[in-house]
RNA sequence: UGGGCCGUCGCCAAGCUGGUUAAGGCACUGGGUUUUGAUCCCAGCAUACCUAGGUUCGAAUCCUAGCGGCCCAGCCA
């Protein structure tokens, strides 16, 4: 039970346990295999991440047991009017991302045309598919409802001489597209609607982004995915719940083309698991679509979108995901999971791995009347306060700073413990100051605080520790301090669930999603930063220190033109309770 | 009288070949540390497992009947 703490950390969930049990009596031999099978007819989203993460880390935590194990990266390119090479792209550099290799495991399903083919030919001899000749409308009339068995095709009956040759002539591309299908023989009366006689194999003349224009003849996803499996030595082929309904077909293909002898058993197995759901986001292809291409977002990339282009782009980190994947588990029910969850994750991570810096989003400038005007006092801020090793940098301390506006209130609320008239904070790292006066404009608008410091109370030096205040508020020297792009995300929809209805809507209608986006997902504004940000490199993530987490822009940052992006704010307490 | 899946603490989620004090995480609450109202540390947090019956010495786990939720009628995946 207890073998190692290692053991111990690996996630627990009903798949692996099924799959303990093919491990440990070899039933695929030394091996788990599995495959991450996008389309590549769009982004990767934070659903996608979920999958990612269980099927390359099944493979990866069972190579200790059956050394073998693999995951392939498999891009499920049936359809050719969808997909395209960009996406592919995309979708390998995010499996990437996250932290695994492909190299050597990617396959394309259009790799198996010929093959699925010929395995379709043999369905026909063995009479197990025909061709039928019916409409698109035809086949819809036949197919029957949820509740009324679908009735036989006319031309259910052809000879198998007569399907072997006018399927050859579809290859052949003697007929338009829809002019016939390839459907497999199984039961119109089923109560299981992917049961009666599904469609196999559809013409389209259309060119795919791989085999250009070799064929006209595409297979369709409930064929081509179990025998694309069955190719690539899957043992564990996992999806999600709504292909439930689809494995007794998975498992009809398969039995059959192993009694053909086109593969041998085990065949592997489809296991289903329930998809990731999560408020305030739409993980939906089409949804995700809309979004960019109506112009909501500024691209796949943009950091509001739940793309992992868009996370990458917003600060998130593959270990976040990860984190967050593990905490969420693997199960069957329908879970709906808060954002704030997803949050707390690159918290988390974060916390660990940012270096500590010193931003000021909304500057109002502080005179400390008593310092001399032409003074420089180097303070020293450590780069991470749980990690001495990470060294510490100078910043200079000036009669004019910058700090938050939001610092600084003429008349306190109750509880507001930072700079207030007559009051003392501690400007972090450096002296206790008391607040003597402040300025404001016409409007009643500060602009400037004044106050004075004393001398014995630097940070860091003998005594200090003594004199206590409970504020601590971060600066900048406005004679160091550079100016900075700075944008603040919040969540791009206003309701925990986009698109639903609410309470006095009408019944069985869901609302436009578009409706629901939040106006305020956006904040651009110029900050004050530390010179050292100006310097940085694209994609560098650090703490804003009492601020958040934030991510100098991988487009938009240059050196000396700094754009950072807020990735996630601290964790504040003094907001939540309604101070 | 269609088929499939699910229902354990606010959110996830183990357990479900019957016998455990019903794991764990997140959130939350209280206390401690703290020059980030952050972090960190400690403590608390389901006599209860959708409901109602039944079987049993004993049921979240087995049986029956209900209730609730999700998915399926593409020549999409």
């Amino acid at each position: 039970m207890t073998d190692s703490a290692a053991d111990a950390l690996l996630p627990v969930n009903f798949i692996r346990a099924r799959i303990d049990e093919d491990c440990a009596a070899h039933t695929y031999g030394q091996k788990v295999a599995t495959r991450f099978p996008p389309e590549p007819n769009g982004f990767l989203h934070f659903g996608h991440a979920k999958s990612i993460f269980l099927n390359f880390g099944i493979a990866a935590d069972y190579r200790a047991a059956c050394p073998e194990s693999y995951c392939n990266l498999r891009l499920d390119d049936t359809n050719p009017t969808k997909e395209e090479t960009e996406f592919v792209d995309a979708i390998r550099a995010d499996v990437a991302w996250l932290g695994f290799d492909t190299a050597g495991r990617e396959f394309y399903a259009s790799d198996y045309f010929e093959r699925l083919y010929h395995c379709a030919e043999r369905l026909i001899e063995a009479g197990f598919a025909y061709v039928d000749s019916q409409d698109a409308d035809a086949l819809r009339a036949t197919r029957g409802t949820l509740t009324e068995p679908g009735t036989d095709s006319p031309f259910r009956s052809r000879s198998v001489a007569e399907n072997l040759d006018l399927f050859r002539r579809m290859r052949a591309g003697e007929f338009p597209d829809g002019a016939h299908i390839l459907r497999a023989k199984i039961d119109m009366s089923a109560g299981n609607i992917n049961l009666r006689d599904p469609a196999i194999y559809r013409i389209r003349h259309a060119h795919h982004h791989r085999t250009g224009d070799a064929w006209c003849l595409y297979p369709m996803y409930d064929y081509a995915h179990c025998v694309s499996d069955a190719l690539e030595g899957i043992s564990h082929s996992l999806c999600t719940l709504e292909f439930a309904d689809h494995r007794p077909l998975y498992d009809w293909f398969l039995d059959r083309l192993a009694d053909l002898g086109e593969f041998t058993r085990p065949l592997p197995q489809q296991i289903e698991f329930s998809r990731l759901n999560l408020t305030y986001v739409v993980l939906s292809k089409r949804k995700l679509i809309q979004l960019v291409s109506e112009g909501y977002v500024d691209g796949w990339d943009d950091p509001r979108l739940p793309t992992l282009q868009g996370a990458r782009r917003r600060g998130y980190t593959p270990a976040g995901f990860k984190l967050f994947t593990d905490r969420i588990g693997i199960s069957k029910s329908d879970s709906l999971i808060d954002f704030s969850v997803l949050e707390d994750c690159m918290r988390e991570v974060l916390n660990e791995t940012a270096e500590r810096r010193v931003a000021v989003l909304d500057p109002i400038k502080l005179v400390l009347t008593n310092f001399p005007a032409d003074q420089r006092e180097p303070c020293f801020a450590p780069n991470h306060p749980h990690h001495s090793e990470l060294g510490k940098r100078e910043i200079a301390l000036t009669r004019e700073l910058w700090i938050e506006r939001d610092d600084f209130m003429a008349e306190p609320v109750k509880g507001f413990f930072r700079l207030t008239p007559g009051k003392e904070v501690r400007l972090r790292y450096g002296f206790i100051i008391q607040c003597t006066g402040f300025t404001a404009d016409a409007n009643g608008r500060v602009i400037e605080v004044q106050a004075t410091y004393d001398p014995d109370t630097k940070s860091g030096t003998p005594g200090s520790e003594s004199r206590k205040v409970k504020g601590n508020i971060h600066w900048l020297s406005v004679a160091d301090a550079v100016p900075a792009e700075i944008r603040l995300y919040d969540r791009l929809f206003a309701v925990p669930a986009p698109g639903a209805r609410r309470e006095g809507d009408a019944p069985e209608r869901d609302r436009d999603f578009l409706a629901d986006i939040n106006p305020e997902s956006r904040h651009i504004q110029t900050g004050m930063v530390e010179p050292a940000l100006a310097q940085c490199a694209p994609e560098t993530r650090c703490q804003f220190e009492r601020l958040g987490y934030f991510v100098a822009d991988a487009r938009d940052h240059q050196t000396g033109k700094p754009v950072f992006n807020r990735t996630v704010s601290l964790r504040d307490s003094w907001q939540k309770t309604g101070g």
